[in-house]
DNA sequence: GCACGCACGAAAAAATCTTGCATTCATCAG
DNA sequence: CTGATGAATGCAAGATTTTTTCGTGCGTGC
């Protein structure tokens, strides 16, 4: 196995320990991030490590912050929640506080799956999931309409989730 | 507990078997979809069950197409990939064998975490993850200047990654 | 009323995860 | 050059979890 290194943190991220990375994890995480239900002695034969080694750098990247969840994914569809939705949003201010205020509401709202705080011709973009299109329509009024600082917002409806995941491509 | 249900599956979705989820089910998927490390003998003392049960209806779920993956989520950020990135792309033609060649190049593309076909103004968002702008420079030349059916693209670059997750809203 | 299907819980069995410990290897000071 | 130190490993034992087995209760239909 060659020798690549990765150093863990940048100036973004957060309270991260800033770990340092070498192959074995990387191999290691690469697998996790596809099925993170595989036993730790299969994970240790396709990298050639222990479990116990395995287990040990699991942990580590665990406390770390490098593993930032261990999650089931559900399909959306199969629990009453058929429709995917983006949402870019304008501000009228980008005042810090009001920018704030904004990632606070968008945040809470449990329909908006995913939110970015972005450049461009948009400050906000939104993943939204809901049963129906009047769901939708509530959501907005609860979150755009209400909201005095909001200009205005595209609203793109997802025909098909060709491809949704979190994987992150991994150096090799 | 209530008696609510939930009709899985939809006109949308794929091949899954469409079971039928009850409130044990919901409240399972809500703890799994946050912490899949859960034992099932905590779930079991969550939801009013034994940890048999609780593993029994896991496996009918996932087995239904339900839970789709279980994943580890890793931060980008700690992995050398810091920067994420929202693309609207508009084709020239919507032909369908040319929306299904463009669903597959961006579906390859390992850049791409997510890729969603939508109504609108567009027709894809993608969900790119780099580790510098210079590598989503040679990203979009690849996928979109050398795709003669790109009319044109819209880049959000995300200065902050507010919420993310692939958390489904569940019906209580 | 009775058989059947279905889901449950308790307990046992199997597998996995976790920890302790001795060893190896690389680094570094003397 | 030699020995100390720290970090990471593998093995093996112990703890925990997952999975299977088995008997029971409940609702449905004949």
């Amino acid at each position: 196995m060659q020798d690549f290194f990765v150093r863990a943190g940048s100036a973004v991220s957060r309270s991260s320990s800033s770990i340092t990375l070498d192959a074995f994890d990387l191999a290691i995480l690469n697998i996790l991030q596809r099925d993170n239900s595989t036993p730790q002695r299969v994970i240790g034969e396709a990298v050639n490590l222990s479990a116990p080694a395995v287990q040990r750098r699991i942990r580590r990247m665990d406390d770390a912050g490098v593993i930032q969840a261990n999650v089931a994914v559900i399909d959306p569809a199969e629990v009453g929640q058929p429709i995917t939705i983006f949402v870019e949003v304008e501000l009228e201010s980008e005042r810090a506080d009001l920018i704030d205020a904004a990632k606070r509401a968008f945040t809470a709202a449990p329909e908006v799956q995913q939110c970015y705080y972005v450049t461009g011709e948009a400050d906000f973009v939104l993943v939204v999931i809901v049963p129906s299109m009047g769901a939708y329509e509530a959501l907005t009024r609860r979150l755009f309409f209400d909201n005095a600082n909001v200009k205005k917002f595209r609203t793109f409806v997802a025909m098909d989730r060709v491809k949704v995941g979190l994987t992150v491509p991994l150096p090799r």
